[in-house]
DNA sequence: TTGCAATGTGTAAATAATACGCATTAAAAG
DNA sequence: CTTTTAATGCGTATTATTTACACATTGCAA
């Protein structure tokens, strides 16, 4: 096992979708002194960790994902990186970081990558700590400045999602017009007409429906589809519009 | 002076725009062996350094910025971290770093930062080493993996380009609608309809036109526009279309 | 005075966005 | 087995936006 490098670390933001919410998934962070049984700390973090001597970033990102969720081959991209002198420096923070066995270093730059999956296939598995998932609408407590990485990958995704097709990353393979609505209405924070956006993405030839339906609803099951990224590439058209 | 963190650097691609071309700023890269008067090394690279200790990475980029144009307050904005094992790695990277009096770390992650300024105000005046603009589309060969980071950054130019207003960062204060066009085209790589165009511009109410013309030119003056942020942020209304 | 090299304006056609209403389907309830 | 329920699926009229394209105007310079 390679060393770590002690100042630098990726943090990962990890989306999920489950047909109705946007999801993301916190570690919680507890520390209890030993003699008085006292809760010294109990929030919750994104899953970061450092980066190793032999490793790329995207490469540690792609490393802590697989430990947290079991997923290989998800949507990975780095959004930002977090250096400021005073990210880390509440009483909690300095007292967590002291309890770590790695030791720390006062100043630690963190890069920010977030990834997009369908939460419905992932089954939590990490024995040794716990892990949920919280809507973005009612988080937790969150240490250090979790909060703030958050928020900027949020923001990012947002400005992603209205401009190139990754919202698929966060449905299974086969979804329904309906879940894809659902996902840009509930990420966008919007609502949009069912008729309008269905006329809309059926212009899309890289949204290509199959010859099969849902099964399991207690409805009129709708049509299936996949995402294609490969029409995709070949189709897009760059347009621009600073809005008005 | 407070000290140097030996394995964080920033680097700025500083872009600028002379009515015709987009620009880079590059520093070159001189090495000749004191006893031979061989030329070891001569290419150029971005400008960059080191963060100091009791340092933000905004607060590094602006310095930076200002050592290399002499300019305050300009748009900049961070679009990518570097940290590849391998991105310091060619015989001529190792010389130069082991010739420089901060020593060096092999493993160098670098932050990389935009920034847009109208190059037309620029007098360059770092006498230490030899500073130049450079068009975009005949660059020099680079050092480092600056080339890369560099390419990075344009993709982010581009894309921010076609959805925000940061165009105007790029032109002096009062600027004409031709201009505004040419800085379109060259940056997005495209031709555009002056009518369309225009019209396109006018409708934007934060694009404010003043009682005021060109001067200095040998045909009809154009009018003169300003713009306004206060007004583009009360008045933005957020789209989405992940095109076809 | 005239030529030059830009700026400034208008209109028709095509395309895309919006606002709606109603028939259809499969499962569940009676 | 009929009805109810809760979705899906489709169509059309209206408005807004984008695109394509041609000619008159202005101020300087020759």
């Amino acid at each position: 096992m390679s060393r770590i490098i002690p100042n630098i670390s990726v943090d990962c933001v990890i989306f999920g979708f489950d047909f109705n919410q946007l999801n993301v998934l916190l570690v919680e962070r507890k520390l209890i002194d030993e003699k008085s049984n006292k809760v010294l700390i109990d929030d919750w973090t994104l899953t970061g960790y450092h980066i190793l001597e032999e490793e790329d970033f995207d490469t540690a990102a792609a490393r802590i994902l697989k430990k947290m969720s079991g997923l290989d081959n998800i949507y990975l991209e780095q959004f930002y990186a977090f250096g400021g002198v005073k990210r880390v420096n509440s009483p909690k923070d300095m007292l967590w970081l002291q309890n770590q066995s790695e030791g720390f270093s006062e100043r630690i730059v963190t890069v920010g990558y977030f990834s997009l999956i369908d939460n419905t296939s992932v089954t939590l598995s990490l024995k040794e700590r716990n892990v949920k998932w919280f809507p973005i609408s009612n988080l937790p407590t969150m240490g250090f400045d979790h909060r703030e990485i958050l928020e900027k990958a949020l923001e990012r995704l947002r400005a992603k999602l209205r401009s190139e097709p990754i919202g698929f990353e966060l449905l299974p393979e086969k979804f329904t017009i309906t879940q894809l609505q659902r996902l840009y209405e509930e990420v966008l924070g919007t609502t949009l007409d069912r008729r309008n956006f269905r006329k809309k993405v059926l212009q899309m030839k890289y949204v290509i429906p199959l010859d099969e339906k849902q099964k399991g609803v207690k409805h009129k099951p709708a049509q299936l589809f996949i995402f294609s990224r490969e029409v995709y590439e070949k189709t897009k058209t760059e347009r621009f519009d600073f809005s008005i």
